[in-house]
RNA sequence: GGGGACGUGGCGGAAUUUGGCAGACGCGCAUGGCUUAGGACCAUGUGCCUUUAUCGGCGUGCGGGUUCGAGUCCCGCCGUCCCCA
């Protein structure tokens, strides 16, 4: 008897070793067959496998599973995204070199993958700091740049002095602007780096018509995207310290473009400012203008008496956050820096200022303020005292007066005060005013977006290098593509100051120029770790191939990603990143397709048993280790899939896991105790068999289509109910009939792609064919389904007060007339003759008296 | 300030496409059985109030609306969380 207790520990290594040797879940090209990709995100390598990776990847593998009963060719890879700061950190903090951290985390995360009962398959594992790997990362480096999509500037950025290195924007959080990593406020610091072209992709990005992907991400996305519509406006500069009056100079507008460049490459030295506005149509109201401190106009044009002040201001403005600064709720702070623009449109002389309230990551980093109509700059100019003026008149508001209004008023009315405007109507007003000011030459309709391009630079050494080449003679050039991988040189020392070794290496830089062949120095800078990310779906499909990132072939048949799989986390970032990467990289003829993953699901948190999120310091932290070791990874998978919703996570429960282990126990005994009783012959009534048998197919029906639409909670609450139906049906005698050999026979299927090795070692048992896993996932009869008597609710006034049993096919008159013959019915309705009778068919009937 | 998501028993959560019997399944709790014993197992019960019991009343954050009928749709609040500024 002991023998034959559910032994989880003893089966799933018996299980796991048998799969590997017969490489059970090695995917290879079969023309013959449907493919799916699954993916789920790649892990990165900090050492430990944590709950959330468990989360993350065995219910993707339940689905995974599913799908390959159901006639796919399924491949669900694995590999690890191991270039990135934490290898650096355990460097600097513990004297170990980051590639012997990574490679030993690698090893250990190996073996915690393997005890989840995955079907990866591990031949096609890919480890973004192989040499092999980041030579093509370092390739599509080039195309991009050989593309006009890399490029080189200087810009400020926002930099960690503690890690020592510039952050993309998404890894600046938080109110007070801290690195996503160690939590030290960012620093803003001018830096020479290389940048992606994303903006060029702005637009396609907001498209989503070919991709099934979460409402909530693709709003993310949009957002983030930041697209508005309006006009690019050019402020000619009349400031004495140019020289300038403002009868002076021809400036052209000719370089105003459409589209607006990303920050840093849209001002020309001289006498013009470029604004950009949703509402050009207020430009008559436009009294003053307000440049961001952080303009690189504000030295060039600020007047001798003010530079003292206006010094002051910046070092105060530079000293606070973006929150701090846009908060409508603080008092408005600026100064006037002498100079004057000129209004394109009416040629006003208006005082050019400064204001925190304008940011220079925002537009152009300058506006035109129109106080009458925008709170902000109504609020800046009744403290220094400007004018308001009123350009658009609302309908049903009386006639506005700028010198007495208490506060701004919405834009939506009429044209007034506005030249040759006044009197346009206000849906004809933007339009009207974008072609007055291209006729008069001076700007232009525009579209400006919040995505910036994507900075890669990296100042440190654990990442894939950038190829580039610096000469004097020749500038920047990329490394010929023969000459790849440029590898990181392995004898390096991390300093104190936690400077990149890379820099401060004695040779490794120092290189030919390409070109000439002359002296020449290599970008010291390697890659934003997203640039790794970006591209690994497609090196797992041939991750030892040399003479290309990708074999064609492999690409051909198992592209795009079916199904991708991970947290929201990433919305805005890899997400997004990898979505450019497909377009820039199809552009070029390397990818094909608009998307790379056709369809995306997101799980969402783990928290611990105190509802808040896990972490060390509150202790809260569950080892899916140890849960492994006590229930087994059956069981672990089963109530991570049952706990909640996938999509929304939620806390941990150490107690409520004892559920699903007291139901894994039950399948267990149901099937070791009645496997000898299968020729028994069956006492049960016709009734009974019937009805487990329908209970099989309803619930067949209902976790095949859960598993087509990732809802796992009630896969499992499905199978518990079966498993509930199938121990009355025991009891009352069903064992040895066709009906109870049907149902533990289509259970085990449906308990495979949940609980792997628990259905593999019952399959065997039951003398089914190896593996359950290669078995065709079953037909619902529908038949079965059926049933000839249904119970209907029966209201009178929408409230429930009989229950009635009737014919599945009856016609609704009788339906009726059964209901009204209730006698509860009758009592509620008091005697009274009914209105109105509804009768939903099979649900309920309404009586309204 | 703007945008989004969510709010259901003591707890985690169900309610499928299209509004149709709210509370599936599990935890916890209770009762009974088995047992030397049990924190094992088996069975039964379990939204709240009232009741010996009910075919009674109330009930999906709050307030209104649409409808024969609202957890679900609409409007306005309150709260929690996320994103952006």
């Amino acid at each position: 008897m002991f023998n034959d207790e559910y032994n989880h520990g003893k089966i799933e290594k018996k299980w796991q070793g048998k799969w590997d040797a017969d490489e059970l879940y090695r995917s290879v090209i079969d023309e013959s067959k449907e493919k799916h990709y699954a993916l789920t995100m790649l892990p990165y390598p900090s050492g430990d496998l944590h709950i959330g990776h468990w989360y993350a990847m065995t219910p993707s593998d339940s689905r995974a599973r599913y799908k390959r009963m159901n006639g796919f060719n399924v491949l669900f890879p694995i590999g690890f995204d191991s270039f990135g700061l934490p290898a650096e950190g355990a460097a600097i903090k513990n004297n170990i070199h980051p590639k012997k951290w990574t490679y030993a985390n690698i090893d250990r995360m190996r073996g915690q993958l393997r005890s989840m009962g995955a079907m990866f398959d591990w031949k096609r594992e890919a480890i973004s700091s192989d040499e092999s790997y980041y030579k093509w990362t370092e390739w599509f480096f080039i195309q991009l740049y050989k593309n006009g999509l890399a490029y080189r500037k200087m810009s400020p950025v926002d930099w960690c002095p503690s890690c020592n290195t510039t952050l993309a924007r998404e890894q600046v959080w938080g109110d007070d602007r801290h690195c996503e990593r160690c939590n030290t406020p960012v620093i803003k610091k001018e830096l020479d780096q290389w940048f992606f072209r994303t903006t060029n992709y702005a637009d396609e990005l907001l498209k989503f018509e070919d991709i099934d992907w979460p409402q909530t991400v693709k709003t993310l996305q949009t957002n983030w995207v930041g697209r508005s519509e309006g006009a690019s406006v050019v402020f000619k500069v009349a400031a004495p310290s140019l020289g300038l009056s403002p009868e002076g100079g021809e400036m052209a507008v000719e370089n105003a473009t459409e589209v607006l460049p990303p920050s840093g490459e849209r001002f020309r030295k001289g006498a013009e400012i470029e604004v950009f506005t949703t509402r050009p149509d207020t430009l008559w109201g436009a009294t003053f203008m307000v440049l961001s401190p952080e303009h690189p106009l504000v030295d060039e044009i600020s007047t001798e008496d003010k530079k003292e002040e206006i010094e002051a201001y910046k070092d105060e403005a530079a000293r606070q956050s973006d929150i701090e600064r846009e908060s409508t709720t603080k008092e408005k702070t600026g100064v006037f820096t002498g100079a004057y623009a000129i209004n394109p449109v009416n040629d006003e002389k208006i005082p050019i200022w400064i204001a925190d309230y304008v940011l220079m990551s925002y537009g152009t980093g300058a506006i035109m303020a129109v106080p009458a109509h925008d709170q902000r700059d109504f609020e800046f100019a009744r403290k220094f005292d400007l004018e308001v003026r009123v350009v658009v008149q609302p309908k049903d508001m009386e006639t506005l007066d700028g010198a007495t209004m208490e506060e701004s008023v919405p834009a939506k009315g009429m044209l007034v005060n506005s030249g040759q405007l006044t009197g346009t109507p206000a849906n004809k007003s933007i339009s009207a005013a974008i072609k007055f000011i291209s006729e008069k030459g001076t700007g232009k309709k525009s579209i400006n977006y919040k995505l910036r391009d994507w900075l890669i630079s990296r100042q440190r050494y654990w990442g894939s290098p950038i190829p580039m080449v610096n000469c004097e003679k020749c500038g920047w050039n990329p490394v010929p593509e023969e000459q790849l991988p440029i590898t990181l040189p392995e004898d390096v020392e991390w300093l104190p100051t936690g400077e990149s070794p890379l820099k401060l290496h004695p040779t490794w830089k120092h290189t030919e120029c390409p070109k000439c062949g002359g002296e020449a120095i290599r970008e010291t800078d390697t890659m934003d770790t997203f640039m790794c990310s970006s591209w690994y779906p497609m090196r797992y499909l041939s991750p030892d191939y040399d003479d290309a990132p990708f074999d064609q072939k492999e690409y051909d048949y198992w592209m795009p990603v079916d199904t991708y799989t991970g947290g929201i986390e990433h919305a805005t970032m890899h997400l997004l990143y990898v979505r450019f990467f497909h377009k820039a990289l199809r552009d070029m003829g390397i990818t094909k397709g608009n998307e790379p993953m056709t369809q995306l699901r997101n799980q969402g948190m783990v928290l611990g048993e105190d509802h808040d999120k896990m972490s060390k310091s509150k202790g809260n932290v569950v080892a899916p280790d140890a849960l492994v070791e006590k229930y087994g990874a059956d069981v672990v998978r089963a109530y991570l899939m049952f706990f909640s919703r996938w999509d929304m996570g939620g806390p941990w429960n150490s107690q409520g896991i004892e559920g699903t282990v007291r139901w894994m126990r039950r399948v267990w005994t149901i099937f070791t105790d009645t496997a000898a009783e299968t020729n028994a012959t069956p006492t049960c009534s016709a009734e009974t068999k019937q009805n487990l048998r329908r209970k099989l197919h309803a619930t067949l029906k209902s976790i095949t289509y859960d598993f087509e639409n990732v809802g796992f909670n009630t896969i499992i609450s499905s199978l518990m109910e079966l498993m509930n139906e199938m121990y009355k049906a025991r009891r009352e005698g069903a064992v040895g009939s066709e009906e109870w050999y049907e149902t533990t026979k289509i259970y085990l299927l449906m308990l495979a792609p949940v609980a792997p090795h628990i259905a593999e070692e019952l399959w065997e048992r039951m003398g089914g064919e190896y593996s359950i896993h290669t078995q065709p996932w079953p037909k619902v009869d529908e038949s079965a389904v059926v049933v000839d008597e249904v119970e209907m609710a029966v209201q009178v006034n929408g409230k429930v007060r009989d229950k009635i049993t009737v014919a599945v096919d009856a016609d609704d008159e009788s339906v009726k007339a059964t209901a009204l013959a209730s006698e509860n019915v009758q009592k509620f309705l008091e005697g009274k003759t009914p209105r109105k009778v509804i009768v939903i068919k099979g649900r309920l009937v309404n009586i309204v008296k």
